[in-house]
DNA sequence: AATATGAATGAACAGTCATTCACATTTCCG
DNA sequence: CGGAAATGTGAATGACTGTTCATTCATATT
């Protein structure tokens, strides 16, 4: 059996912490191989190119991204329900691949027009899901928000955020965050959070 | 023509320009020296590197952020109005200098060592306003967080992040995005909003 | 046994990078 | 006015960039 077969998982592997850490345009391809353990010429045996190598971390993270969303919402029904749903999975996702969102969240620029255009559909397709649910809390008359649009961003660049500070030997656990994180958003389209 | 002086102030507008535009490490010093109107050697003698012009520029706004926090606050007493002052300065700086806040945001990494550690200092020193703020809110009784570090975070992640959705052409003039995320910010500690 | 395949190498390519430097030009000040 | 200081030029430096390619080699297929 050849083993070399997953080289190409390896690539990744190494392709996506080293990007996540230093930046797309910081990492040479030199660099790159080194870490997988091989030389530059042998990457082009597995990708096109740089390029094509972050486009494909950044695709297969938000198609991932929307998957795991999909699960996450099956048989949920409510706009309570639904934000609860959305918020844990959100978090709790970006808890579990942070080089991930990461990478995608900074690299969007280092992309050329046509890998940047497939991943923003992808992004504005995530992004109108939650807006649904807002709005859908706004029909019932159970949300309070000024603007849907707006309170959509405010909370995805709210819950993203937890990429840049949390540490695994934090004081907190992921799912004490989790919890914190669906507190806030909760409060911030007026529902009271639970008691405990 | 004596304008020369201010060559120095030619070149950090333009550095910040293409750094938020494009990134640090994609913008090379020919480009920045023919945005300027001058020839990359020249850049020499206002600026010692192209790493010392980057920590010139993200100082110079931490430190323009810090002061205009200060302001802000002057005179402000009580947990409430506290907030709300620091979300109101928060969220008009950011729209009034996008750039400034893009590039402080994304290139922190870019930074060596020892500048990074300046910039994360002034950053750190911002935060802790905010988390003060929370904590004499709690204090007061007045606030329902679950942790003043956390939501602290939260708020100042949500609030950043409308540098990347902002224009200045969209429907919404920049008093109605810093109202939406005055009271985004109030509902998510627990506060009702004001009726309008 | 002969052949095809996938994968890795290491050198070479044509550019670009930030930075330096000797030299011109401009500006300021006594 | 004159000289010094500040500022700009254009070429050169060496290191590094992403990518290509002829070659090698072990394994798989015929």
């Amino acid at each position: 059996m050849p083993e070399s077969k997953d080289t190409k998982a390896e690539i990744r592997k190494a392709a996506l912490r080293l990007f996540a850490e230093r930046g797309y345009n910081a990492v040479s391809m030199r660099e790159l191989a080194e870490a997988v353990g091989m030389r530059q010429g042998g990457l082009y045996n597995h990708f096109e190119g740089k390029q094509a190598l972050l486009s494909d971390l950044m695709e297969t993270h938000m198609v991932a991204l929307l998957e795991a969303l999909d699960t996450a919402m099956a048989g949920i029904s409510g706009a309570r329900a639904g934000l609860e749903a959305f918020v844990r999975h959100h978090v709790a996702h970006h808890l579990n691949y942070p080089e991930d969102v990461f990478l995608a969240y900074m690299e969007i620029r280092s992309l050329d027009s046509d890998n940047r255009a497939r991943v923003v559909a992808l992004r504005n397709r995530y992004e109108h899901m939650l807006r649904k649910i807002l709005d859908d809390g706004c029909a019932e008359g159970l949300f309070s928000i000024g603007d849907s649009a707006v309170h959509a961003r405010m909370l995805l660049a709210m819950m993203t955020g937890v990429t840049v500070w949390y540490r695994d030997d934090g004081r907190l656990s992921r799912d004490e965050v989790v919890d914190l994180y669906l507190g806030a958003a909760l409060q911030s389209v007026g529902l009271a959070t639970v008691p405990s």
